[in-house]
DNA sequence: GGAATCCACGGTGG
DNA sequence: TCCACCGTGGATTC
């Protein structure tokens, strides 16, 4: 088997802590959800980011949003920075990741991975309501989303947009997730608030368009 | 009985 | 003009 195999960020002497992606031929495991949509996890697909996730949490400069939730202004509950395609990603893995993941899907969606939209989940009162990413309202376009999962475990659940049972799928230090087919258009997903003890977790989304 | 899920609320922006 | 979007908290269901 022909993997894509990316080269480590070090030389040699530094290979131990040198954040690293792994193959992804091969090792993604698709889940076939219904009405035509799909998700690819891969688990353990950045080692060695425990320096890396130290890095953003402190340098990325988050952004706390506001919003206005009828009588009353809400901290949106999570921080935020949004990377747009011209934009240097704060670290060189992050870029490997995004290119890696074009070469992967390249065929599947017809063009590359530009943009990476990060969320710093602080702790489990931070939290996204369910939503999907579609591309304008009235598209019919499926699109596709690569999610790379760094710090403490959280769990993304989807759900059917028209009603149905959910499913969970909770995403660990270093694991990968991408969502396609029609999962923006006909189901939805959330990072749900959680009453246990979770630390900090950064998640980046890579898109192939301008959505944040 | 604690946790998961549902629901109503309305200003904003595409 | 129109309508989907989204965070909270209380109610309801599991």
């Amino acid at each position: 088997m022909i993997v894509d195999f990316q080269t480590s960020l070090f030389d040699e002497a530094g290979a131990e802590t040198a954040p690293v992606v792994g193959p992804l031929a091969g090792s993604l495991l698709r889940h076939h959800l219904d009405r035509g949509a799909w998700v690819d996890a891969r688990p353990g697909w950045v080692r060695g980011a425990d320096e890396l996730f130290a890095r953003l949490v402190r340098d990325v400069p988050w952004y706390a949003e506001r919003r206005q939730m009828y009588d009353r202004v809400v901290d949106v509950p999570r921080l935020l920075r949004f990377y747009a395609a011209h934009e240097e990603l704060p670290d060189p893995l992050l870029a490997q990741a995004r290119d890696a993941l074009s070469r992967h899907y390249a065929a599947e969606l017809g063009e590359p991975f530009t943009t990476a939209g990060m969320c710093y989940y602080r702790d489990g009162r931070d939290s996204v309501a369910w939503h999907g990413d579609t591309i304008g309202r009235s598209s019919t376009d499926d699109t596709m989303v690569a999610i790379l999962s760094l710090g403490d475990t959280r769990r993304l659940s989807l759900r059917p947009r028209l009603g149905g049972r959910s499913i969970g799928f909770d995403l660990g230090h270093g694991d990968l997730l991408v969502m396609g087919g029609s999962c923006q258009r006909t189901w939805e997903h959330a990072v749900l608030k959680t009453s246990r003890a979770v630390g900090p977790r950064i998640s980046i989304q890579y898109r192939p368009h301008d959505v944040r």
